[in-house]
DNA sequence: AATCGTCTGCTTTTT
DNA sequence: GCAGACGATT
């Protein structure tokens, strides 16, 4: 057999399989994405119609990352044929065709988290009798967790958080808007309500693809069904060990009981590892043993033992960053690799801090992973805020959010009545400002400053709705206008925060006006994408990455070092009371996997907690993992080891380095 | 309407 | 220990 894409037999065999459904167990870092993109090539070639190739990944990232290498294999008008979304973009394109057989509007807007959660609070303040309390956090998390089973809400739920679900989803239909999980639920209902339109949909695929399947959860399992043919071609990839988003809703059983979703499928194991040593994918194997239910996979690799894991206890978290940041440079000048080739991983975002410290204090450059977004800013949000208002004026959170800024005289009392008199006429508060009726009730002054603001946007939505609208001119011309600059740089308690904020705003005009220029989806086209794109193009900076065990998934590191394996850390506390040991363990999988050559492992007797130093234990992991991979080492031992040579020498390659950039 | 101070409560976060 | 939320204050 001629091999196909210089695949290994397994690979080949998953390539190879197209009739029917298939389950490919991809362990990590056995090449997965290569098998996928191979595969549909491979379609293609075998003349199956590029436009009826289905590929559904999770991240925007993994998309790109497909498209890209399949383009390196096939055709380019071919691959440009080929869908390649993620679900939630899919679901968007389904739902902005189709949304109003459900009584939605096709301009609906797409609420974030923040703006969810204001809601809510909204929605609790007005239903919550004055002795009930309910965090609008938590009940996010419960409709979240709701919607992601396919539950719609119970009109006739009494409990508070039922009563909450129920108003809040009437609330967004209102406000035509839609959250994250709608996007799922709704297309799903789209889909299942109407016959026609989910006929037209399945017969538009003939083969899908499904990447990081492990992930999925009980509606983008229903959304594959509901998609497939008669045939049944759909092909998932995954690795029931590396499923880590359990909280976030994933379904480790729709991995797990494939053949209950799709009978009778192939199932191709991928087990040869090409990207770590034995020691490493031994430790790997060991510690994933211990969970109860799994696919039984069992890790190696060709490329040696390798060195040994250490595991390494420190007095304290200070003591913990420390060595491993100045290991990090001892290593670097030692062996003369470019920093990007460390990784520093954590259970959780406030393990940074230390880290960043040290790295500061010795001048590594680092690139830290996760955190506040960018379109997390004021300034940001304030623009796109704007932008939603004039596609979706009867989108009331965005409306409310632009209403004071800058302030222009519409009061809190303002707003209370107008949001008053729209839950009386059941209007959203763009109409209630704009009635007449509701004008009468104010003073001369405050109507006329509503009239002014209600111009304002007719203007500016007018210019926006001409065909040929240059976007990002309107929305630079609407700023100037309102003199939100001056409004911003006045709230800014130091000159470097304004140039920032007005930097990040320049980014975002820029990046519409780019977006202008290479499509034609117009401003909800730019406003789609920043809404399921969030992710930073940073990837330019070099250094040490410092990232989360979370973030890690499908990453790779020569040098990996895990800091903080102690119980009630990794494992976390409140994943061991929420029962979800299995997927901590799991998470110290994904870590582990993701070093190629060398791994460390750090514990603490003591760490900062809270404010004060708390006593820590060994984690029980550890003990999972002792035996022949692992090398225990103390930290006094550590301390008394002279000086190695190759530090003395690297010394001397760091002085050369110096001078030969002079 | 904005600012200051106090209180609280603390994982992970693909979209 | 610190950020973020909220309420009292001018």
């Amino acid at each position: 057999m001629f091999r196909l894409f210089d695949l290994n037999d397994a690979q080949e065999k998953a390539v190879r399989t197209l009739a029917g459904p298939l389950l490919i167990l991809a362990g990590a870092g056995t090449g997965k994405t290569r098998v996928i993109t191979a595969r549909v090539a491979f379609l293609i070639a075998q003349g199956f119609d590029p436009g009826c190739i289905l590929a559904l990944t999770f991240t925007n990232k993994a998309a790109t990352e497909m498209r890209e290498r399949l383009a390196r294999m096939v055709e380019a008008s071919d691959a440009k044929r080929v869908t390649m979304s993620t679900f939630h973009a899919l679901c968007l394109r389904i739902l902005r065709q189709n949304i109003d057989k459900l009584g939605y509007k096709n301009n609906f807007s797409i609420y974030d988290e923040s703006e969810q959660v204001g809601l809510i609070k909204k929605i609790i303040a007005r239903t919550a009798a004055r002795d009930e309390k309910l965090d609008a956090q938590v009940a996010k998390a419960l409709i979240s967790k709701a919607k992601n089973l396919g539950r719609d809400c119970d009109p006739n739920e009494e409990s508070l958080a039922g009563a909450v679900f129920a108003r809040y989803q009437r609330e967004l239909k209102n406000l035509n808007a839609v959250d994250f999980d709608d996007l799922l639920l709704l297309a799903v209902k789209l889909l299942k309500e109407h016959p026609e339109i989910q006929a037209r949909w399945k017969a538009r695929f003939s083969h899908i693809m499904v990447d990081e399947f492990q992930d999925t959860n009980r509606l983008q399992l229903d959304l594959v069904g509901l998609l497939a043919g008669v045939e049944r071609n759909v092909c998932v990839v995954g690795d029931d060990d590396q499923s880590i988003y359990g909280w976030r809703g994933a379904e480790t059983s729709n991995i797990l009981d494939f053949e209950r979703h799709f009978p009778n499928p192939a199932i191709v194991k991928l087990e040869q590892n090409y990207r770590s040593t034995n020691v490493i994918l031994g430790a790997a194997n060991k510690l994933i043993q211990n969970n109860p239910r799994r696919h039984p996979k069992n890790l190696w690799s060709q490329s040696g033992e390798g060195e040994k894991i250490r595991a390494i206890q420190m007095p304290d978290d200070r003591e913990e960053t420390r060595f491993v940041t100045e290991e990090i440079q001892r290593k670097q000048a030692a062996e003369g690799l470019p920093w990007e080739e460390f990784a520093i991983l954590y259970r959780m975002n406030t393990q940074s801090r230390l880290l960043e410290e040290n790295l500061r204090r010795l001048h590594i450059p680092y690139r830290l992973i996760g955190g506040k977004s960018f379109f997390d800013r004021r300034e940001v949000k304030d623009l796109l805020a704007y932008a939603t208002c004039l596609l979706n004026p009867d989108d009331d959170v965005s409306l409310l959010r632009i209403i004071h800024t800058p302030a222009r005289g519409i009061g809190e009392t303002t707003t209370e009545r107008a949001l008053e008199f729209s839950v009386r006429k059941k209007c959203s508060l763009f109409q209630a400002l704009n009635s007449p009726e509701f004008q009468k009730e104010l003073s001369a002054r405050t109507a006329g400053r509503v009239a002014g603001f209600m111009t304002l946007l007719d203007n500016y939505e007018t210019r926006a709705a001409a065909p040929l609208a240059g976007f990002a001119g309107i929305m630079t011309a609407l700023m100037e206008e309102i003199g939100y600059w001056e409004d911003l740089k006045r709230s800014c308690a130091t000159p470097e925060e304004a140039l920032n904020r007005e930097t990040n705003m320049k980014q975002m005009i820029e990046s519409l006006s780019r977006y202008e220029q290479r499509s034609t989806g117009g401003l909800q086209g730019f406003l789609d994408g920043v809404s399921l794109d969030r992710s930073e193009e940073k990837e330019d900076t070099a250094g040490v990455t410092l990232i989360t065990l979370h973030a890690a998934k499908g990453l790779e590191f020569r040098h990996v070092f895990l800091i903080g394996l102690e119980e009630g850390l990794l494992p976390h506390d409140r994943s061991k009371a929420e029962g979800a040991l299995d997927e901590e363990r799991r998470l110290l999988y994904v870590g582990i996997t993701r070093a190629m050559r060398t791994l460390t492992l750090t514990y603490c007797r003591s760490r900062v907690k809270f404010g004060s130093a708390v006593p820590c234990h060994p984690s029980s992991f550890l003990k999972e993992l002792a035996g022949e991979f692992v090398e225990q080492i103390s930290f006094e031992k550590l301390m008394n080891t002279p000086v190695p040579k190759e530090s003395v020498k690297s010394r001397f390659a760091q002085l050369r380095a110096t001078v030969a950039k002079l």
